[in-house]
RNA sequence: CGGGACGUGGCGCAGUCUGGUAGCGCACUCGGCUGGGGGCCGAGUGGUCGCCGGUUCAAAUCCGGCCGUCCCGACCA
């Protein structure tokens, strides 16, 4: 193999942080904007968001949401009409001041979250028990002004959706933000090979102005643990500050119960940190915008009838159904393609040379192993359905191992600083439920409470020694 | 917001200490040979050296200010 021909990936071993700057930009997932934390999510990486988005949106649909959309711009009063909310996404707001050359009356937020001004319309919208459930999700893009960006998983500006529910009950709130963080979690498994964890949060790390919050997190390659999306049961409050009622049936005026729930594109972060090596990305076969490419192997004399060969291919199985490439680029060398779609984490390559024509067979090469096999081309459609199936399921064997193998339960504080500072991972420990305890852990080993399972044990807290339940910590991202 | 590093063609860098014709690799364009793990040869295109000011006959280089980016620490999907 030539040497430095091309640039190469950072080895995720020795710098990690380096090696995902150089897999999002090599593998054409996004580029730099020219306002900090700004990007643009090139057609690749927008590919995968699509995919994303799809199998969501069809899944909200199932469920009986319908999609709409929202100002960008919220008036700052409207922000400041439920007290901790207002405290929590002020400090990351970026203001619109001016109109023109006039300044604005009053200074209005870019979106952070939607919920006041999605509850300014619910007023109206709402009237009668009849009106509800409300159950409505938008796409869009959203603005926090970050200390600290990174493509994917910090930005100032990333897409996302919210759900903004309305619901009667507050037992029908509640099943819909689990029905939803279920959603969530379901999409993670079967879609993006993600083994998230689910439970609720803490006081501390709830959403501001929310009731409850529960969450999926996953664990990434380097041990530490990512937010992946939230679903945040309302309760009353927001229904309160922006005055939303309804007569129920009984003929009296309440205030309904709300929720609200989002997922964003920090989640292709999550992909790259779970699955990438350093080949490059990985992309379950499921969410992969090309599930398999058919790189032609030509020489001399032969490579009309590759080229030939290679794209009848491509066209049987793109008949199929199956989302599939073929690289006719005549500019490059087999070798360097393999490299090229090994980088962009296509789950399978299909190799056609002279040789394998005349044996009237493929060669796959799967990105998660490097295997090999020769497969003859009347049964390759089928072989590659149960392949790209493996591969899936591999991926997210994968990751649960990886994730089961770095959680770690503690029984003393001596034992837990030690874990987050040499191992990291998820670590179980039993949490007496205060504040001052979670704050203590977080200034000793800047590990916070991921989540409380929805499945606890009694124990005795780390820290206080006083009676706890289980608690999942970790240093997150 | 604190500490550190760095801004030179699209990307990665050298040149800065010691001022004097802006360079290298990759990418890109054209031609040819190649092709089963990032091929080879040849010819080219592309840069007001982050911005503003100062010193000087002369500034990428020295001085001052500003802006920005990245990495490490306190907040967040």
């Amino acid at each position: 193999m030539a040497e430095g021909t091309a640039e190469r990936l950072t080895k995720k071993s020795e710098d990690p942080s380096k090696w995902y700057l150089d897999l999002v930009r090599m593998a054409k997932l996004a580029d730099y904007g020219p306002v900090r934390g700004t990007f643009a999510i090139r057609p690749y990486g927008f590919a995968i968001w699509e995919r994303i988005q799809r199998d969501l949106d069809d899944r909200f649909k199932a469920t009986g949401h319908q999609n709409a959309y929202f100002p960008l711009l919220i008036p700052e009063s409207y922000l400041k009409k439920e007290g901790e909310h207002v405290e929590g996404f002020a400090p990351e707001c970026a203001w619109v001041t001016m109109g023109g050359d006039d300044e604005l009356e009053e200074r209005l937020a870019v979106r952070p979250t939607s919920e006041s001004i999605i509850c300014d319309f619910y007023r109206n919208w709402i009237q009668s028990y009849r009106d509800l459930p409300l159950l409505i999700n938008q796409w869009s893009n959203v603005m926090r002004w970050e200390m600290v960006t990174r493509p994917f998983l910090r930005t100032a500006e990333f897409l996302w959706q919210e759900g903004h529910t309305v619901h009667a009950t507050a037992e029908e709130a509640r099943e819909e933000s689990l029905r939803m963080l279920g959603v969530y979690r379901d999409t993670f498994y079967e879609m993006l090979s993600i083994p998230v964890l689910t439970g609720a949060k803490s006081a501390s790390e709830r959403f501001a102005g929310a009731v409850e919050t529960y969450t999926c997190e996953g664990l990434m390659g380097d041990g530490r643990a990512l937010q992946a999306a939230t679903s945040h049961d309302l309760g009353q409050n927001f229904a309160r500050a922006f005055d939303i009622t309804f007569l129920d049936e009984n003929q009296d005026r309440v205030h309904p119960f709300q929720t609200s729930w989002g997922f964003s594109t920090r989640t292709i972060g999550g992909l790259i940190l779970v699955h990438g090596d350093d080949k490059g990305l990985k992309i379950p076969p499921r969410l992969a915008p090309t599930e398999a490419v058919v790189v032609p192997i030509w020489r001399g004399e032969s490579k009309g009838q590759v080229r030939i060969e290679a794209q009848k291919l491509y066209a049987e199985l793109k008949e199929s159904g199956l989302r599939a490439e073929v690289d006719l680029d005549e500019e490059h060398s087999p070798g360097w393609k393999f490299t090229e779609h090994e980088l962009r984490g296509v789950p399978v390559r299909i190799e056609l040379g002279p040789k394998d024509i005349e044996k009237d067979q493929a060669v796959l090469v799967r990105r998660d192993t490097g295997g090999k096999e020769f497969v003859p081309r009347k049964g390759l459609r089928e072989r590659l359905r149960v392949l790209l199936g493996e591969i899936q399921d591999n991926l997210l064997a994968q990751a649960t191992s990886m994730r089961d193998h770095n959680t770690r339960r503690v029984e003393s504080y001596g034992e837990f600083k030690e874990t987050i500072r040499d191992q990291k991972g998820f670590v179980v420990a039993s949490w007496d439920g205060t504040a001052e305890t979670e704050q203590r852990i977080k200034e000793d080993t800047k590990a916070t409470i991921r989540l409380l399972p929805f499945e606890r044990e009694e124990g005795r807290d780390l820290v206080s020694g006083r009676s706890g339940e289980t608690a999942v910590f970790a240093r997150a991202y």
